[in-house]
DNA sequence: CAGGCATGCCTG
DNA sequence: CAGGCATGCCTG
């Protein structure tokens, strides 16, 4: 499924420190690493405030020892990478391909509402970036996943035990520690070395003629809920737009991977914008008339006990039976009711033009 | 938690096959084993037929290489392990420590119900053996965890890999891989270099005057419902009383490994022997008499529709309301009703000396 | 594919 | 500790 590496780029090491040298244009060879600030792949500088002073020229010559830019702007590891979005010079951004965005088969669906990805493990995702200039050669995309509540941003996001160490998706692959991957033959997987962050890096390519966005396909590889990995932890990817360890842009992307994207999304929209209001508080419309809610709010009175005497011991029991059900029917969850209501609709038994009507049948005594 | 080993057994190797030496009594040292039959801590024949010959004098010098025994009686390495309960010549016999068998804080509980042991995963749990005639000198028990359905037997129970590789409960345990753990210092962790199969060995020590068993602390490290390990599939523990490489006797015990013990066992229960059959059917007493049943078994009619008309607006919607909380009484659980009564009980309103009284209030039209 | 279950874990 | 939720997965 996801293509050996190739092209451009030397395939990275299997384990340890990322080691890479890039062949292109114009970067000349880079020596393995040691300073993660001379290698384009090494993670930048992700304690970049939001608002960037956006005064350097262009590309810098990084190649080792070279001008060194302002500390900020460079490409250092910090141990929280910066989650702020930051269009930059080139206008980078970032947005979901919109087909099958709202199938229910969907692997995938984004939430405008939540501002959400919701996908499923290991399948493959397509994300498209553009910019409104074009950014220099030898610019590349990297795409970093972090936890996103602060009392976990802290610990390096990587694929829990489980799925990093099985066969199954790992045969052959580069970086099986990795949760992200992309399905991109010039992908190449870093690993900060000081950090230990993990990310996924492809060279950004100007889209073709006529067309705006490029679009990458990225894989995420454990469930949000891993166990000794995610561990339902919500995490975000970060995807950033850096030239010789430069940060020319960066965008963030919620994402929760699961097993059931649509029912997920579901409730976390329902969770955030309550039911969209609907009817009258405490009573709902059915076949054309108002009946008394079931299951809705409280109101006064409804804690107070009543005695009820009743005479004859089959109506005591009726009653007996009923006031069970009634009180009962507090421990009925709504969208029981509701459920149970939509099918009454099509098998209604009693209509209001019955009334009136002598009884069919009447069980008495 | 779990005591470093030591005592009459050297420590086995971290990883790789097991190799010990044992200089207990009878039995002179082994060599490193390299034949499964030649070692005591190597699996036994478990495809022995439930009921064995017992026609063997007592205990054989297997020392390298002396007489070898029918091979059904002998202990080697089937990939399948024999799970027939076998009491042998000795009365081999296995039972849980009774005591914290029934509470709900118990970290672990056995069903007899369902001949099923329930217990939180790392928590240590007490098994006790006896024999209605001394074992020979030397004898071992060894704990192996084996599936229990038949598509699962053939592979080997060991932890998953999350459980495995987490410093967690690992940190100087000699077998961080093992699912099942003894606590007891002598405790000797095999892994059977053909097979796979792990297990735990402990020094048979005949009761103490006046006891009847003795007692073992088993540890289990995972969850039955690992992912990547038992991936909730149902294992048995095979507890087999061996010496020198014959099985003396076996015994085997259901497990599940779960967080809540108390509530997995209460639904397994409920689902092998459904309602433990109370009263009369379709009946329940309260308060000193019958009244009809809520929530309890269908009967005739149940499914019938019957159209009542009722004469006046109001009437109508108090009909209605009743007939949604009697049809909706079916959704509700059977021990929802069964908590809600058990509280009537305490704030009884309708009882029966008060039938045959005039009604309080009435809100007629 | 939807409904529902199984089951660890969080919350009061 | 009990109730309920979260969430992967099984079943129809
Ligand atoms: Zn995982
Ligand atoms: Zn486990």
């Amino acid at each position: 499924m996801l293509q050996p590496m190739g092209g451009r780029f030397e395939p990275c090491s299997r384990r340890g420190s990322f080691v890479a040298r890039f062949t292109g244009d114009r970067i000349t060879s880079l020596a393995p690493v040691s300073s993660s600030s001379s290698n384009p792949y090494s993670s930048p500088d992700s304690a970049m405030p939001s608002s960037v002073p956006s005064d350097y020229s262009t590309d810098h010559g990084v190649t080792p020892p070279p001008y060194t830019p302002p500390p900020q702007m460079m490409a250092s590891t910090p141990t929280v990478p910066s989650n702020t979005d930051y269009m930059g010079d080139y206008g980078f951004e970032i947005s979901m391909a919109s087909s099958q965005t709202l199938s229910k088969t969907a692997t995938w669906t984004y939430s405008d509402l939540v501002k959400k990805l919701y996908v499923r493990m290991g399948v493959t995702c397509p994300i498209k970036f553009k910019t409104h200039t074009r950014p220099p050669p030898g610019s590349i995309i990297r795409a970093m996943p972090v936890f996103k509540r602060p009392e976990h941003v802290k610990e390096v996001v990587k694929r829990c035990p489980n799925h990093a160490s099985t066969k199954e998706n790992n045969e052959g692959h580069p970086a099986p520690a990795h949760l992200l991957r992309c399905e991109n033959v010039q992908a190449q997987y870093a690993e900060d070395h000081t950090t230990g962050r993990q990310s996924v890096v492809v060279p950004y390519e100007n889209p073709q003629v006529g067309t705006e966005y490029i679009t990458c396909l990225y894989a995420f590889m454990c469930f949000s809920s891993c166990v000794g990995g995610l561990n339902r932890r919500p995490i975000q990817v970060i995807f950033q737009m850096e030239k010789d360890g430069l940060v020319l842009g960066r965008r963030v992307l919620d994402v929760r991977i699961c097993a059931c994207p649509g029912r997920d999304r579901k409730s976390d929209e329902k969770r955030c914008h309550p039911p969209p209001k609907q009817m009258k508080r405490g009573f709902s419309k059915t076949a054309g008339f108002q009946m008394m809610s079931v299951g809705t709010k409280k109101r006064k009175g409804d804690d107070d006990v009543y005695t009820l005497t009743v005479r004859g011991r089959e109506n005591y029991e009726i009653l007996l039976k009923i006031k069970e059900s009634l009180e009962l029917m507090s421990y009925i969850p709504q969208n029981t009711v509701n459920q149970y209501r939509a099918q009454q609709h099509r098998q209604l038994v009693a209509v209001p033009d019955n009334i009136g009507k002598k009884p069919k049948k009447e069980n008495k005594k």
